[in-house]
RNA sequence: GGAGGGGUGGCCGAGCGGUUGAAGGCGAUGGUCUUGAAAACCAUUGAGCCCCUAAAGGGUUCCGUGAGUUCGAAUCUCACCCCCUCCGCCA
């Protein structure tokens, strides 16, 4: 009955700039918390007289003595037991749901900000492609290719849904197969397979509810689409207790995403960058408390690999306080080279999320030295977006003479050496 | 969608409305024994909240979830969730 994971409410919103509201929440929560002792102490009390007088009136009962005295005055004791309970019942609630509307504590690390513009670059791997022609983006040269067809999309599902055809189906599945064979065989993941569409709680776990309903899909029978593998990732071990041994754990999955992307009316409407579906290999780590920064580093290189291994040109950067995710402690973007819009463009977000995510989803492991369970780090990261690395191959090593140059690493996945 | 069965501790599995946090078994851990191991034997073996403490200790809750009946519920009633079996349908 009482049996939940409240974590102390005062440490739970600390140091979160981008939430000025949350002192006041704090205030809040701290009344709360306060009156949910009192009425659990009480409560304790309450049922400690009762469990005494119910042995006695046992006792009673077998030497036939009369019973009715007690049991008058227990009565009593019951209807207040109830009172209690339901008032506790109401605090309890919201406490927690005030709780869950908290964005994570950030890191000292991260940079103070309030836009994108204010991230902190913090490494550039590779040189800017030079063309002796004007590079194209990536809707002109797929279009050209005849491998992408936005128009029939339109035609079958809507707009932000793309059609890949030849050449691009099979580099997205080249891709894909990749990404997962460097992340199992070369950086020490299991793979996962894991199920698209998740319950309510799965989702209250990983933080997309209850604040960001509308960025999902969520189907007639309830269940939700997954918008990242993170979900069902994550909420793997939700509530389990692991073996300190048994971390850190590494997971990879490839899933399609789903996203709503409702607010981003606008923005990026043409191509492959801001889709409702689009596929993500996605890696997920489980880590000591101690040592999940170094987690977080080593989870950033193992996606740096995928970038590094295909010869793209992209830079690192630390998401600043503005700009930085609801559920994450601390953030690094990896950005790829774009030709055809001169920009650089996340295609990797990698962050450590610390216990916020633990708490709601209740994934603890049992320190080796004995005491009491403690939460687990969790980190996430994509490994990568795979649509946003077919853009950047198509348009970082497109040819003067329209085709596509496929790097030597995937060749042998995708059968190849060039898209023509 | 129709019919039936079931949800108890790490696992298996008992459980009459009142010393049942829960018999028994398995597993795990520590110890005794042993040259070592096995066997045998002994002990330990969940979590949440609160009080107290140097340590220890104590109270309370948790037998799918929620509500109800009762002085008292794992045990009775209701609702919901989940799992299994059979039939139908379908990839």
């Amino acid at each position: 009955m009482s049996q939940r994971l409240i974590p102390s409410p005062p440490t739970a919103g600390e140091g979160s700039p981008r939430d000025i509201s949350s002192r006041k929440v704090k205030f809040g929560m701290n009344i709360l918390d306060t009156r949910r002792k009192e009425l659990q102490h009480e409560y304790d009390t309450l049922r400690a007289k009762q469990n005494q007088a119910s042995k006695e009136i046992q006792e009673l009962k077998k030497s036939g003595k009369d019973t009715s005295t007690i049991i008058a005055e227990m009565g009593k004791v019951a209807s207040r037991l109830k009172e209690i309970q339901a008032e506790r019942n109401e605090v309890e609630e919201k406490l927690k749901s005030s709780q869950l509307d908290i964005p994570n504590k950030r890191h000292p690390s991260v940079p103070v900000g309030k836009s994108s513009e204010d991230n902190r670059v913090e490494r550039i791997f590779g040189k800017k492609p030079e063309f002796d022609f004007k590079p194209q983006d990536h809707v002109a040269l797929g279009e050209k290719l005849g491998i992408l067809d936005f128009e029939r999309a339109a035609k079958i599902a809507g707009s932000r849904f793309a059609v890949y055809k030849g050449a691009a189906a099979k580099l997205e599945r080249a891709l894909i197969n990749f990404m997962l064979d460097l992340h199992t065989q070369e950086n020490g993941y299991t793979e996962i397979l894991p199920p698209f569409m998740v319950n309510e709680k799965a989702l209250i776990g990983t933080g997309q509810l209850p604040k960001f309903e509308e960025d999902m899909f969520k189907t007639t029978a309830g269940y939700y689409l997954i918008s990242t593998a993170e979900i069902p990732l994550t909420n793997l071990f939700q509530n389990e207790i692991l073996k300190e041994e048994e971390l850190p754990i590494s997971l990879v999955a490839y899933t399609p995403c789903f996203r709503a992307e409702a607010g981003s009316y606008g923005k990026d409407v043409k191509g492959l960058i801001r889709q409702h579906q689009f596929n993500k290999v996605e890696l997920v780590k489980f880590s000591h408390p101690e040592k999940s920064y170094e987690a977080l580093e080593k989870l950033t290189n193992d996606a740096e690999k995928v970038l590094q291994k295909l010869g793209l040109h992209y830079r690192v950067v630390t998401l600043c306080s503005g700009d930085i995710g609801f559920a994450a402690a601390k953030t690094y973007d990896l950005e790829v080279w774009l030709p055809g819009q001169n920009a650089f463009r996340e295609i990797s977000s990698c962050s450590n999320c610390e216990d916020f995510q633990a708490r709601r989803a209740g994934i603890r492991f049992k320190p080796k030295a004995g005491g009491k369970p403690q939460f687990v780090h969790t980190l996430n990261g994509s490994g990568l977006a795979v649509g946003r690395t077919l853009i950047a191959i198509l348009e970082q090593f497109q040819q003067k003479e329209g085709g596509i140059a496929i790097p030597k690493i995937l060749q042998s996945y995708f059968g190849g050496d060039r898209i023509s």
